[in-house]
DNA sequence: CGGCCGGTTGTAAGCGCGTACAGTACGCGC
DNA sequence: GCGCGTACTGTACGCGCTTACAACCGGCCG
């Protein structure tokens, strides 16, 4: 006579035992159900049901299956930026019955250098933002043979998935020299290893001599995505006597902190100096004025990586590059009228 | 002879061999180093650095060790409250060698009623956030044996850590009445079932009563913590006609939106209406007026919790309830002086 | 000098699950 | 009536690791 019921969860002895088959029609059942006799099936169903057996993780993966989890490796979560990004990430995996393990690495983390933060073979896959890891580690996970896809971040031989930058700094820059006359146009830009910005400056730049502007390098400024260098840039730069009548910021961070420091410095926006920013994110419609920015949705481009992530892993066939569209929206920061709708969102 | 190195990663097996010693043994030196030689510990470790040698996390949990992960349930990720709070948890997690394993869970997820986001089994313990999870789904994982700690949520027995609400809503309303002489106080709440708004309600009716003001009934509100429905309640008091010379909003997205309402029915703040929030999200100091909020700061919020978490899970005595102190800050929108200070975030 | 003890290390038994391999039972054709 | 294929299902092993339990060793006490 078997115990009928024991301690702790029921795993798939319980299952077999109430549905009187073995143990490996019970995993049968749960993996490939169509090799399983219908009758067989239901009552091995059934049992599940009864007992709420609920498969165990880690056994699963020991014998070779799959986690079911997804890595995420971002330098931080708490900007609007990553935490939208977060949130399209975890709704795609979530969607896919996927769990999700995050990890954030400190860019300053020097000490151990190649453990990595996500041990790779307890996820499926893992998507890799910038700085989130050197290359090195990226390396090492490429080898891992598991799938990885990044997001604003190139690498030979890995799948990556970033807004069309070009196109929206192109858009922003046409509109601030095009459709209001700007003629010295700053841009403040990010990190120099930041590929997602180098791509927003040569895009600027490159707009400009298109409109027959000749780009001032001492106008191409950078900083570090934040608000605070957003306003110590413009500081510097109106301490050294630079005068400029617009202003494209490679992020809203550093867009709001630049419109902070020109209000501190005594020039209006949109009056003195008209400012574009980049990404969109929630915070770009709420403030007053309202500032314009090319959106780069941020929860999207989560999404779409998650997707591609698990599409990989179902081994279905992805496109090596996914490139979200980038679009100019109009507020009031660019010198437009102001007459701002209540966002949507 | 052994074969050297096999694919794949290296496995204790691996390490033993080239450390000429048992599994066991080098089991022991990465559980328990002190009842291993301090020869023989040398040796393994020797061995574990030249083979690059990483624990199977799966493999390690299923032999009933811990999975050195923690997880976290809540409802969003997205807005600046649940992401700072997150960037709090990550934070600690990683400052302890764990892992995070998030997920959220629609409010309105009506379907898969009990297959819990996270199976209790594969972390070793939770943070639960407000409206994550439903009662049942609380007591399940209580049952599963694996601390639990709440946030801004209680249980009879489980630990919570919360911001202490009560005292933060007193100073907010006292601030108003007595500081700038209110007399017509408006509470924007939120849901009935959320506690932690419930706690600020009450304070905000004690305090004025205190004050020798009676509240009224009409001028509290409710709504679901988001901008728009601070928006919406503004325009649903005005178009009934109910008059207020000041608003306690129970968080900093209501209270923004309900000054964008005011605004936009022609009323100044704080001119007219003087408004403080809850929370002190980093929009707060950045829009124009600057909000006058009580900080509750959502990132100390998280690493507290995972600190308790991680006590709890390494058996070390916690308290039961941990209450985060609630401070107000002044700023713009109460009607003090505008010499705000930029944020030193 | 035998026995016993504390300090170390090895042996082996699972943890829960997937799956190759080996049946088993039935139905068909010859 | 026998052989063989088909459709299922059961047996048994291993994934990598932890952990009783056993084994061993030198030194001590009696």
């Amino acid at each position: 006579m078997a115990i009928a019921s024991r301690e702790g969860p029921a795993t798939v002895a319980d299952v077999a035992r109430v549905a009187g088959v073995s143990t490996a029609t019970v995993s049968r059942v749960l993996n490939s159900p169509e090799v399983v006799a219908e009758a067989t099936r239901e009552r091995v169903l059934a049992a599940v049901g009864a007992l709420g057996y609920l498969p165990n993780v880690a056994a699963r993966r020991l014998a070779g299956a799959e986690t079911a989890t997804l890595g995420l490796l971002l330098p931080e979560l708490s900007g609007p930026f990553f935490s939208e990004l977060l949130a399209g990430v975890e709704e795609a995996a979530r969607a896919a019955g996927r769990h999700l393990l995050v990890s954030a690495t400190e860019p300053d983390d020097t000490d151990a250098p190649l453990v990595p933060p996500i041990d790779p073979r307890s996820v499926d896959g893992t998507i890799v933002l910038p700085h989130a890891v050197d290359g090195r580690l990226v390396d090492q996970m490429v080898r891992s043979d598991r799938p990885v896809v990044l997001v604003e971040r190139t690498h030979p031989d890995l799948p990556t998935v970033s807004v069309d930058g070009a196109a929206g700094a192109a858009a922003a820059v046409r509109h601030l020299v095009v459709d209001h006359g700007a003629r010295r146009v700053a841009c403040f830009a990010g990190p120099e290893d930041a590929e997602a910005s180098r791509i927003r400056e040569i895009a600027y730049a490159t707009t400009l001599v298109a409109a027959g502007l000749e780009p001032d390098p001492a106008l191409l400024v950078r900083g570090s995505w934040s608000e605070v260098d957003g306003r110590r840039l413009v500081e510097r730069l109106l301490a050294a006597g630079r005068r400029f009548d617009a202003l494209f910021a490679v992020n809203d961070e550093t867009a709001i902190g630049a419109i902070r420091g020109l209000e501190r410095a005594g020039l209006r926006v949109p009056d003195d100096v008209r400012v574009v920013g980049f990404d969109d994110i929630p915070l770009a419609g709420w403030m007053r004025p309202a500032l314009t920015t090319v959106a780069a949705p941020p929860r999207l481009l989560g999404r779409t990586a998650a997707e591609l992530l698990i599409d990989r892993i179902d081994g279905r066939p992805t496109p090596a590059t996914v490139r979200i569209p980038a679009s100019l929206v109009v507020r009031a920061t660019c010198g437009c009228s102001h007459q701002e709708e209540a966002r949507t969102t």
